[in-house]
DNA sequence: TCTTGATCATTC
DNA sequence: GAATGATCAAGA
């Protein structure tokens, strides 16, 4: 699948799936489906990329549309349309925090423009029943990206006077920190209050539900 | 029921 | 270990 060549196409080329299940689209690109995500929680995610002709080579620190400047998220909603999963963003910088303010971070750059691809995931559907709904193409209004610079500052405030380890998931409006790694046993380079390199665990942004669910409701509520 | 903290696969 | 893609599952 080639890339789209504007967002726009993107767009038109993500709707044209709305109503197909997850078993239909790995069919037609020759897939297997597995029985569940426990052991495959990337799945969904890279198989709309294959169907949407992602232009990023896998694992690549680059955006899933390179040329249009778009990051890709499937997201899991409940039969209410509500997601079922908080959002994953980037990971934070516990290494170098003092590096940039909101304007020039890694968070922002992902969520500058995000196609949001909403899967219907209840529990009692098999996951090649599960159904693609309407993909939306999503900027962050000012208000919701005043939001996201609090949230964002607030964490990195407290990162950067060397409390990673006081940071609780509890945390944030929209933007919360939690653990990212293979196991709690994982460990990166992190700063302590004395300003002295520590081992601590990963750490990622992530989006809270009741703010994804806000961004959906809101456009499937004025069309 | 919802959220937080933990976890899984794969590539480089 | 760090990046990609996320979901699981126990406890509040």
């Amino acid at each position: 699948v080639k890339p789209p060549e504007s967002r726009k196409a993107l767009l038109v080329r993500a709707r044209r799936f709305a109503g197909w299940t997850l078993g239909e689209l790995a069919d037609r690109y020759g897939w297997d489906v597995p029985v569940d995500l426990r052991r495959h929680k990337g799945w969904t995610g890279r198989l709309l990329e294959e169907a949407l002709g992602s232009s990023a080579e896998p694992n690549a620190k680059k955006p899933d549309f390179e040329e249009i400047g778009v990051e890709l998220k499937t997201i899991p909603v409940d039969g209410q349309g509500r997601p079922r999963e908080s959002t994953f963003v980037c990971s934070v910088p516990l290494a170098e925090p003092d590096e940039v303010d909101w304007e020039e971070s890694g968070a922002r750059q992902k969520l500058l423009a995000v196609l949001f691809v909403p899967i219907l995931a209840e529990p009692e559907r098999s996951v090649d029943q599960r159904l693609v709904g309407t993909a939306i193409l999503w900027t962050p209004s000012e208000e919701e990206e005043q939001v996201l610079a609090t949230d964002w500052r607030g964490h990195m405030e407290v990162i950067r006077a060397g409390l990673v380890e006081e940071i609780c998931a509890r945390e944030g409006v929209a933007l919360q920190v939690r653990p990212k790694g293979a196991t709690a046993r994982s460990r990166t380079w992190g700063v302590d209050d004395r300003g002295e390199a520590i081992l601590t665990q990963p750490r990622a942004f992530y989006l809270r539900a009741s703010f994804t669910g806000e961004i959906l409701a809101r456009h499937f509520l004025q069309g």
